[in-house]
DNA sequence: ACCTGAACACCGTTCAAGT
DNA sequence: ACCTGAACACCGTTCAAGT
C-alpha cells in the first residue's frame, strides 16, 4: 500500500521531533526514561499538541528512534551469511554488534526495547527477520538447537543493555560467547 | 557491628512503608516505574517526608523490597549442593527459580534490578554469594567454563524478567536452557 | 489538516512547623 | 529524634483557539 500524503509542514515537524528525541537520548547516555517529551517538543520548535499528534506515546516516539537505529545492524547480515558458514555468520555477527553498542549505547536500548513485544513487534521486524534467517540457516546445517526463536537471542542479548559502560570491554564477549555456546547443538 | 537502636515509632513506620511497597507492586504486576511514593505513602499512614527519612530515593526503597525477595532463592543453595552435583545442583536451582518467578512476578524484578551493581551491589550478596558458591564448584568438577562469575549469570537470567506472562511457560525453560548449556566447559 | 500553548492532574522532593 | 503535610518544580496529557 502507498503512503499516505501528508502536508509537508507536518512531515517536517516529524522529522525534527525523532532528531531531537535522538539528540536528546545521545546526551542522556540512552536512559529512556529520562526523555523528557515537553523538553524535546521544545528542542524541535513544536508544541506539546504537535508531539502527541505524531506520536500519541512516549513508547510510540522511542519505537521510532529505535527502529531507526536498528536498520544498520539488520542489514549487516545478508552479505555475512552469503560469505561465511552460519554459525561463523553469527558469530560475526555478534562481535559486529558489540562494537557497534559499545560506541552507541542506543543500540542496546533499541534491542532491550524490542523485547516488550506488545508494541515492537511489527515495527522492526527487520531485526527479527535478520536473526531469523540467521538460525534458520544454522539448524539447517545441524550447528545450531532446533528449540530457539529469534526472541529468545533478543531477550538474551538485552543482558549486554544492563553491562555497565566500565565493565563493557570485560563482560561483553563472555556474556556473547555464553549464549552463542548455549545456541549450539549438543 | 550492632544495630544502631531506633526509635520504635521508627522502626515500625519503616516497616509499614516497605509493607506498602509490596504491596502495591504485587498489585501492578511489579512494574517498579509505576509505584507512586504519594500513594505508598498514604497506604502506609506516614507523610511523604517521613517516607523521605528512610528511603532517600525510589531506589533504595526497591533495593529493600527487593532485599526481601531474594533471600529465599539465596537461601536455598547449600542444601541443594548438599545433595547433587554441582552442574544438578544449579540446574534445580534455576528450575526452582523458573517455578517461584512464574507466581511472584517480583522475583524477577529483583533480579533484574541486581545487575544495576551501583547501588544493589552491597545490598544483597546473597545472591550473589550462593551464586558464587554454585559457580566455583562447576568449575572446580570441570563441568563449568572458568570464565564466568555471578554479575555474569544474573545478568542472563535479567532476560526471564522480560518474558510476557503469557509466554513464561513455553520460553523460560528455554532460555534457562541456553544459559546453562552455555555455561558448560566445552 | 495541522499547529499552538495554556491548563490540569499528578509526581518526586523539600522544609518549616510541630511532637 | 522523628513526623507531618503544604508547597515547589516538573512532567505527561488534553483541548479550545488559531492558521
Amino acid at each position: 500500500m502507498p503512503a499516505r500524503a501528508h502536508r509537508s509542514d507536518a512531515v517536517a515537524n516529524r522529522e525534527r521531533i525523532v532528531a531531537a528525541a535522538r539528540a536528546a537520548l545521545a546526551d542522556s547516555n540512552g536512559a529512556a526514561g529520562e526523555l523528557s517529551l515537553h523538553l524535546v517538543a521544545k528542542a524541535a520548535g513544536v508544541g506539546q499538541g504537535t508531539l502527541y499528534r505524531h506520536f500519541p506515546s512516549r513508547e510510540h516516539l522511542l519505537a521510532e528512534v529505535y527502529r531507526q537505529e536498528m536498520g544498520e545492524l539488520a542489514g549487516a547480515v545478508p552479505p555475512l551469511l552469503a560469505e561465511y558458514p552460519p554459525l561463523d555468520a553469527l558469530t560475526r555477527w555478534l562481535d559486529r554488534l558489540i562494537e557497534y553498542a559499545r560506541v552507541k549505547r542506543g543500540v542496546m536500548a533499541a534491542i532491550e526495547a524490542s523485547a516488550w513485544q506488545d508494541l515492537y513487534a511489527g515495527h522492526h521486524g527487520r531485526l527479527d527477520e535478520a536473526l531469523t534467517t540467521l538460525l534458520d540457516r544454522g539448524k539447517a546445517a545441524g550447528e545450531l538447537r532446533a528449540d530457539v526463536d529469534a526472541t529468545d537471542v533478543i531477550l538474551l542479548l538485552g543482558a549486554l543493555s544492563r553491562v555497565p559502560e566500565a565493565e563493557w570491554d570485560a563482560r561483553a564477549r563472555t556474556l556473547v560467547a555464553v549464549i552463542v555456546d548455549g545456541l549450539r547443538r549438543r
